[in-house]
This record gives C-alpha cells, structure tokens and sequence, in this order.
DNA sequence: GTCTATAGGATGATAGAC
DNA sequence: GTCTATCATCCTATAGAC
C-alpha cells in the first residue's frame, strides 16, 4: 500500500514489496494471484479505510457542515506537508497511471471517489445554500480540487497552489451562501 | 511523447520506443544520454508547444476573454472525448508519476504550469472582474480544476464529472463578473 | 505458510562494425 | 547515424522441499 502511494504501481518492484514486507515471493504468491491482485486489495482497502480515515477525524473536527469539508481539505494539506509536498492523492496517482484496460482497479478507483465525493455531499446538504444548488455538481467540484490542487503543489513542491485553490473554494462558498441568506429577504 | 502519454514514463519500455520510431537502440542513445533525457526532451517540447497546440487555438475560438478561458477547456474535453476519456493531461499525468528526485523533470513540469497558468491570467486580467479579485489565484484554481477535471473524468471513463467541473467554473465566474457589474451602481 | 531456487523473458544500456 | 549483437541486471511468476 506505502509502495504504490509513493512510487506508482509500474514503478515498485516484486522485490520491493518483498523486502518492505520482510517475506519471500512464495509466500506473497500464497496470498496475492499477481502484482495487479495486489494493487486490486490495496484499493478496495483504501474503500475500506475512507471514513475512518478520511470523513470521521474531519467530522470530529468540525460540526458547521461547509466547515467540515474544509477540513477533509486541511487533512490532505497535512499529508502534503508531511512529504515536503512529493507525494499526493494515493487514489489520484492511480487513477492517472493504471492501465484502463485493468477495469478491475479502475472499478475500485471509482468506488473510492465516489465515497468521497459522498462524504461531501453529506455536508453540502446540511449547508445553507440556495435551493437551486446542484449539490452533487458541487461536490465533484469539491474532490477535483482536491486533485489538481495535490498535482499542482506536488509540481512546485509548494504547498501555496494547494492554499490558493481552498482561498478560492472559500470565496466561492462564501458567495452561495450569502445568495442564500439574501434569497429569503427578496422573495 | 506519444507513449509516455498513453503509458506513462516506467510503463513505456525502451523497446516500445524503438518500435514506435521505427530505428534501433544505436540510434536512440545517438540522440539521447539515457530514457530520462527523453522525457527531460519531451517535457521541454510540450512547453515549446504550448502556445502553438493550446493557447492559440482557444484565443482564435473566441474573442471574450472569459470564453476564451472555456475554449482552452473545451480542448481538453474534446480530447477527453477523443481517448473515450481513458488519457488526460500528459503534464499532469507525469506530474503524479514522476520521481520527486528527478529535478529537471519536475522543473520542466511546473514550467509547463507556469505557461498554462499564464495564457489563464492574461485572459482574466482583461475579463469584467471586480479590481480586488486575486487573478494568479483565480488563475491556479483553472488549471487545478482542469487537472482534477481530467482525472476524474478517466477514473468515471466519462465526461460527466469533467462537465460538472466546468458547470460550477462558469457559475463562480459568473457570480464574480456580475458583483463587478453591480459595484459601479453602488459606489 | 514460508523457504530456496530458478525459470523465462524483458529491461536499460553498450560495443563496435559499417 | 544506423546497424547487429550482446551485456548485466532485473522482472514477474512458479516449483517443490520443508
């Protein structure tokens, strides 16, 4: 799982596994049928692991819904600073590298993002937005940002691409909201 | 560069390059120190590109600075469509993959950004925007949210999200540009 | 379930003739 | 500048003893 987060799939050898997993290949062929049923686990663990990972420590957070979201977002600032802003998404990372003929992963990929996405949603709704807001379109929005900003920041080695699209996340919810609250004085 | 963007760099073998070129190994490590130094190549040529492949061509689509903006992402949809939305932005695409070590690589990457990011400004600097708006940031959130686009339209194997992305880019803009046409009336 | 040993092929890169 | 031939190493995966 650590492997493929930092180097990719293609990149992290059999024996690089081996030798962080302390075993011999006849006991990694014990348990996993190729390198790819591997990358297969590591993603639905990933699944797995998203809400006791990713949402709940977010929603422990904070309690205001849109205050929450920005925390899913500091979570992934912190894992940008932990790395000195190399690493990223390991879902992302995957997303762009793994072959798409492998429809296994890219099922497991989708299924990732679309938990998170999910989480978002969750907290969009119990947001003060004006009623026409197409949630879901917002929550997309919410995890692309959170893609390229970890790209971006991962190509400058600087977190301040990954700040400046919160900034601007934060405007732009800001700006429904108070569409929201204007809203019931007009009408 | 074909196949680094099909690919990535550590799936694309030395011999699938000689094949797709037609020549032998001679004559590739005539030309080239090592299969760094092509990607180091071809990362330069796809700045060298740039204006040619993506800028020029959305500035001659449309003359509204704002649409002009649309017209860049509407490439990249249009080449989403083109791969049945299985590739994206080889820039991003290696951004994600590349080793962090690999210096040149990732100088020539954010140089990349850097123009990217650039052709974005210049269309924002001339658009209708209120004079507080932070334009490089506005600037860093288009490419993000190209790039997250991108991503999770090759994750989902469809358009949808990369729509999405663009939806909500229009509304925040258009929220931005009709809050500088109401602050003349006010002030 | 873990070990050693190894198959069978691909890998990036080099040497040197032409 | 392109060719053939090849090096040395690494690769994923398997076989079979224990």
């Amino acid at each position: 799982m650590y492997l493929f987060w930092e180097k990719g799939f293609a990149a992290t050898s059999l024996s690089d596994i081996l030798e962080r997993a302390r075993c011999r290949s006849g006991s990694f062929y014990h348990f996993f049928e190729s390198k790819e049923a591997l990358l297969h686990a590591v993603l639905e663990l990933y699944a797995t692991m998203f809400d006791v990972v990713i949402a709940q420590p977010a929603f422990a957070a904070a309690s205001d819904p849109i205050e929450r979201i920005f925390a899913i977002l500091a979570g992934y600032r912190e894992r940008l600073l932990q790395t000195n802003c190399t690493y990223g998404c390991p879902i992302g990372r995957l997303a762009l590298e793994v072959d798409p003929n492998n429809t296994t992963a890219f099922q497991w990929i989708s299924t990732n993002f679309t938990a998170w996405r999910g989480a978002v949603e969750t907290c969009l709704a119990a947001a003060p937005l004006p009623p026409t807001t197409n949630i879901p379109d917002l929550a997309s929005l919410v995890l692309t940002l959170m893609e390229g900003a970890v790209m971006q920041s991962r190509a400058y080695r600087s977190v301040e691409p990954f700040d400046a699209a919160v900034r601007q996340l934060r405007a732009y919810l800001g700006m429904l909201t108070a569409a929201a609250e204007d809203a019931p004085k007009r009408g």
